[in-house]
DNA sequence: TCATATATAGTACGAACGTTCGTTTTATAT
DNA sequence: ATATAAAACGAACGTTCGTACTATATATGA
């Protein structure tokens, strides 16, 4: 019926992705329907679909959109970490943290779609791939740079780490939502704890104790 | 048109279940089509639907024939070694090789399944669940083993090594699917093995590295 | 050899899918 | 006050989905 202002128009789109974004993290971006998610935002099917204009570019809304929530509170908030092992943890406390609160029906975003798209060729698989090969990329470049800064151990291969930090992520979300477990995430906490004090030099120890001693109080 | 023997039927039930295995892999067990596989098999839809009943029953059956794929491949290939820490090894090294070898086009069958159905309720997921599941409780089960015959660590967590297990595998099989790396099997392979050596005792390592030597000639 | 059970095919149906179209409403610029 | 453009709507398109019926050919048991 009516127009809308700039802001509405734009807030109504935001407000339709996040619908989106639930809808695909349970029944997937396949299984998300138009005349589902117009139902949810309490619109027309064809109000919706004007927004988008097909269902591939809906998708791929939606997984931009993920990726927009996603840097803003995981990647833009460890710039201000020092680089080396405390940003490494840092980096992974924050993506836990993520997907822990935005309580999505499917739980993380990225790990629904990558199972979803991964045997599917195609633009939308092919967008999804970069998105999370950066993530594992940039984790995997901390790691030298927390190697080559005598913070790590030498015989630590930073592809290796990089592999187990984000399997143990994924895991997490796997086991709280499969399994229903609510201590997913504290386990997932536990282990890259662990693996990552087993991977430390005694000064990269010494600075991480010193940061948990520092954020305790 | 023409009706077939008891044996000709279980066979060609068990060739429409190696078809919707693949399927579902790469395009979901929701994504999984009669009329698709009735095509696949080349067969009329009425006559593939007439095996089944429902695309729900369709779907457990599915599942039920990948459990039985993977009892099969997996389960009872590891009875004959020692309990402990070389069964442990011999479970996962098992496991990895069936993904490896199986060649569906969505890669290992559950972890796609799991994916899909872990933020949907229903009978399905439940099914799902529970073999999931019953897996990692194996894999417990085998920790515990291993430890209380002084193979692993007392200090070593059950329930966390087989986290770390688990979650290597499912890493290995996205690596494949999502980033197309070739050595993605091989790398879990290293990171399985890193992880069972470090939590091994001396009495451990030396078991392992036996049966290493001894399968290496 | 005949009756029966069953595997398959054929046809049809209602619902839901993505998409297109023409229309109505309304905010903003002139 | 009026013209323009944007946003949303309702209806319909053709297609595909799962499912329900019916018919028919044949392997099997009596």
């Amino acid at each position: 019926m009516p127009r809308r202002s700039a802001e509405d128009t734009t807030a109504r789109r935001e407000h339709i992705l996040d619908l989106a974004m639930d809808e695909a993290s349970a029944s997937g971006l396949e299984g998300l329907t138009i005349g589902r998610l117009s139902t949810l935002a309490d619109m027309s099917k064809s109000g919706l679909f004007a927004h988008f204009g097909s269902k591939e570019e809906l998708q791929v809304a939606t997984i931009e959109h993920a990726q927009q929530r996603f840097r803003e509170r995981v990647w833009d908030r460890v710039d201000d970490t020092a680089p080396g092992v405390l940003r490494l943890r840092a980096m992974v406390r924050q993506w836990i943290d993520h997907i822990e609160t935005d309580h999505l029906r499917g739980g993380c975003f990225f790990a629904a779609a990558s199972a979803e798209f991964d045997g599917r060729p195609g633009g939308v698989r092919e967008h999804i791939m970069k998105l999370v090969r950066s993530w594992v990329h940039y984790l995997e470049r901390e790691v030298e740079v927390a190697r080559k800064t005598g913070q790590l151990l030498t015989i630590v291969k930073p592809d290796l780490l990089a592999f187990d930090l984000h399997a143990s992520v994924q895991e997490a979300n796997l086991y709280r939502q499969l399994f229903e477990r609510e201590d997913a995430f504290d386990l997932a906490r536990l282990a890259v704890d662990a693996k990552l004090v087993s991977a430390c030099t005694a000064e990269g120890r010494a600075l991480m104790r010193d940061a948990t001693t520092l954020n305790k109080r």
